[in-house]
DNA sequence: AGCTTTTCTTGATAAAAGTCAATGCCTAGG
DNA sequence: CCTAGGCATTGACTTTTATCAAGAAAAGCT
């Protein structure tokens, strides 16, 4: 999952037991809107897109996931209520699935396990508040100049037209965008 | 903190032994722009915002905390760098403050303690989410119905511009907004 | 009560971003 | 090799939101 964290081998052999593998092609879905998300995905390898579309059938992408980064919906998950977005792998994506129960379980079991979760919740959610800041605060030109900064290489491996859907503008506005610089 | 975890008199008195309570008045910091945040803190009762300010002197609210909520600034927490961000009480209100050093030490120590606060956490991330998703998916007033069904009766305790603020909108807007329904 | 500061509203105008529509470019699949 | 679908770009135009400026209303202070 992470780093310098040492787990003993039962504690891997635990943590194995309780997991699923799952290899998603390009396109394919983790999760479709509707549906109820029980589990929490890490992704090993590959990128995960969380995105809701609206009345008008326009996409709105919530965010990316990609190597050593997880894709849940925290909503769906502790509401029991299906959820309002679709997950998808926007390239070839291997993913550690574990449902929510056994999640939980080896929280309590394995201290490093839980220890590695919180650490990846905390940045999660620094993420999420981060975002927030840019959505309200800046203006496309400067959201697409702190996307590059801060997630370099992204932009080489999903379209852009997704790029202009997680910083909440149209294609256009970012092909635009892209022509000034 | 919450709610139905049943703490034992003595983890009671552990966690009162670390907690600092403070009583803010309105318009006074918790934390100011520059200053490592190396704390957690509760709110018992009253209101924070967390507010950004930009070059032009703009705010822009990253979010509120009522009762039962906690204003945090992970990204300073994290990285140990000084924090871009205000916390401020809206109107007079008390917290209770934990040094990060000893929250964790809770954490570890005190199951229920724990348990407690991944709820805490996952129910903020959530909401953070979901936030970002309102931010990049909807027009000004859809966001601003969203507001007023999602936080009943926060609209009455806060200035309206710092609802503006918080949706990424201008003051102006807003009203104009508002006199449409 | 009277004064000051903050908050809210309104109007006129400007800027930013969205919409619609057309075109060309790749590239994956048959 | 050819073709269909997805992707990016551009132009003309519209809509949304911000900006600037001025007052009015409300709230806080002494």
């Amino acid at each position: 999952m992470q780093s310098k964290a040492s787990f003993t081998p039962a504690e891997i052999e635990q943590i194995k037991a309780a997991s699923v593998v799952r290899t998603l092609r390009k396109r394919q879905y983790l999760l479709q809107a509707g549906d109820v998300w029980q589990s929490n995905a890490f992704v090993a390898s590959g990128c995960l897109r969380t995105y809701s579309v609206d009345a008008k059938g326009l996409e709105h992408i919530i965010g990316f996931a990609v190597e050593n980064w997880w894709a849940t919906d925290q909503e769906s998950l502790l509401s029991g209520q299906p959820s309002r977005y679709n997950i998808e792998a926007t390239e070839d994506t291997t993913v550690v699935v574990l449902k929510n129960d056994d999640f939980e379980q080896l929280r309590r079991e394995v201290p490093a396990f839980d220890k590695v979760v919180n650490a990846l919740v905390l940045r999660t959610f620094m993420a999420a508040q981060s975002r927030v800041h840019s959505a309200i605060s800046y203006s496309a030109e400067e959201k697409y100049r702190e996307f590059l900064q801060k997630y370099p290489g992204l932009v080489q491996r999903i379209p852009q037209h997704m790029v202009a859907s997680y910083l909440g503008l149209t294609a256009e506005t970012l092909s635009r965008i892209r022509r000034q610089l």
